[in-house]
DNA sequence: CTTGACATTGATCGATCGAACAATAAGCTG
DNA sequence: CAGCTTATTGTTCGATCGATCAATGTCAAG
């Protein structure tokens, strides 16, 4: 019964060992063929088990067992408790590794950098975007943990909302002469039509990366496209709002 | 300790009962103050917990215990198991209940339906359709099956793209004299503009009845705005494809 | 090398899970 | 009312869950 995972004979073997020199052998075996395994400095142990639960409750949900978790990380059970009390702050750690710790602070001046044409700024912005949500890791925690129904989610909903939507509304009113009014003076309607747009390239990722549905299109092409097509349709939206 | 709900206290009593006259009386005037409470019609009761599992899982997700969901709906877990044989086998049910039984094969002959404009057409279909999934059971159930990774969501997506996007693609394409290819000449760019969309309607409801997030237009608006933004963009889009 | 600090393990706890089954009692029939 | 069918219950099982802790073994300092 050979493995090829990181020391996975450990998490296997659940009877006692009744020759000691027999299971060290074992031991040294795999510790020569993977590395360093064993009394790692504590903060790369800790580092390597919240990564490590990153990908495993993206996969299996938050529900997934700590033992499952440990097979996965080639330890013992018990070792994740000593580096976390519970299970639940050690998703509370991944939900603030995956979300805040993946935001790009630039990416708000990207969009009001007036010194690129609006088009451009945007695809730039979206490529960027996209190449950090697309992930079968932030989409699928995303996704979890907005049916738990934690704050986290509308939280970042009302950041995106603040700090991308409302923002690039101001730049297209810009661009097409309207109106320049402040952030918060943007209509329904325009809010609601961005969100259309922003949501779509979401779930663009949604079909790729979770329901594994064929895309017709790749990314940069895709985000292209989009970006048309929101710059085709925002303008019509504000003529149509102020026309009524 | 009294309870509001129906049959509660079967529920929660786990102790023997020493006197089995005051039982009696306590199942008694529960039964009175519900109604029938035991020996429903094998259907009925099917039905009964059929419904109730929709709405349990719905919010509880698919690891939600058959002890809680027996208390949801005042009976005894085992009997949920004398009409499933099996967990797995009810949360199939609870699919195809949702999935299958919700949807209105007059949908698909809306959208063809050329004698009425094609604007109010797709607010129509669009009103109808969100009418059935914008609600808490339906898109929370359709997340969480699709986080469990089941064929029955990328099925659901490939049922979509056949029966409403390159349909309307074809409406779109008729609607503006442009060259009216079959279904299945429709361009890439004008599938994934269209599936852009149709995200963005399904996500307003995401984000209102999942999330719970402000939304900042009624239904009726937010079809209408939504729809003239996609009769903007997709011929913008259709001429880009052929000029280039 | 020896030794001490501590990272890691193995065993175990109580609670809870899906599931099985004999005992109970509701409601129809005669 | 008595008798029969069977819908429903109460109890229990083995597996698995998060969590605890004494025992073990590693690695660096002296």
């Amino acid at each position: 019964m050979r493995r090829t995972g990181p020391n996975a004979d450990y998490a296997n073997v659940t009877q006692k060992r009744t020759n000691p020199l027999m299971a060290k052998k074992a031991i040294v075996s795999v510790k020569s063929s993977v590395g360093i395994r064993r009394r790692l400095r504590p903060e790369d142990r800790r580092r390597q088990i919240l990564d490590g639960a990153i990908s495993f409750f993206a996969e299996h949900g938050f529900e997934g067992g700590t033992r499952d978790l440990a097979k996965q990380l080639g330890v013992t059970q018990s070792l994740i408790f000593n580096y976390f009390p519970t299970k639940e702050e050690l998703i509370r750690e991944v939900y603030q590794s995956v979300y805040v710790g993946r935001w790009r602070s630039e990416w708000t001046d990207l969009i009001s950098n007036t010194s690129v044409p609006l088009r451009a700024r945007l695809i730039e912005f979206y490529i960027n975007y996209t190449s950090v949500i697309f992930s079968s890791d932030w989409l699928r925690i995303y996704l979890f943990s907005g049916l738990k129904g934690l704050p986290i989610n509308s939280m970042w909903i009302a950041f995106v909302e603040d700090h991308l939507i409302r923002r690039i509304c101001v730049e297209v009113r810009r661009e097409n002469n309207f109106c320049e009014g402040t952030m918060s003076e943007i209509s329904a309607e325009e809010i609601e039509t961005f969100w259309l747009f922003h949501s779509g390239i979401f779930y663009y990722g949604v079909r790729r990366e979770v329901y594994r549905s064929p895309v017709h299109l790749g990314v940069q092409k895709f985000v292209e496209t989009s970006v048309d097509a929101m710059l085709a349709a925002l303008p019509a939206i504000m003529r149509a709002k102020v026309a009524q």
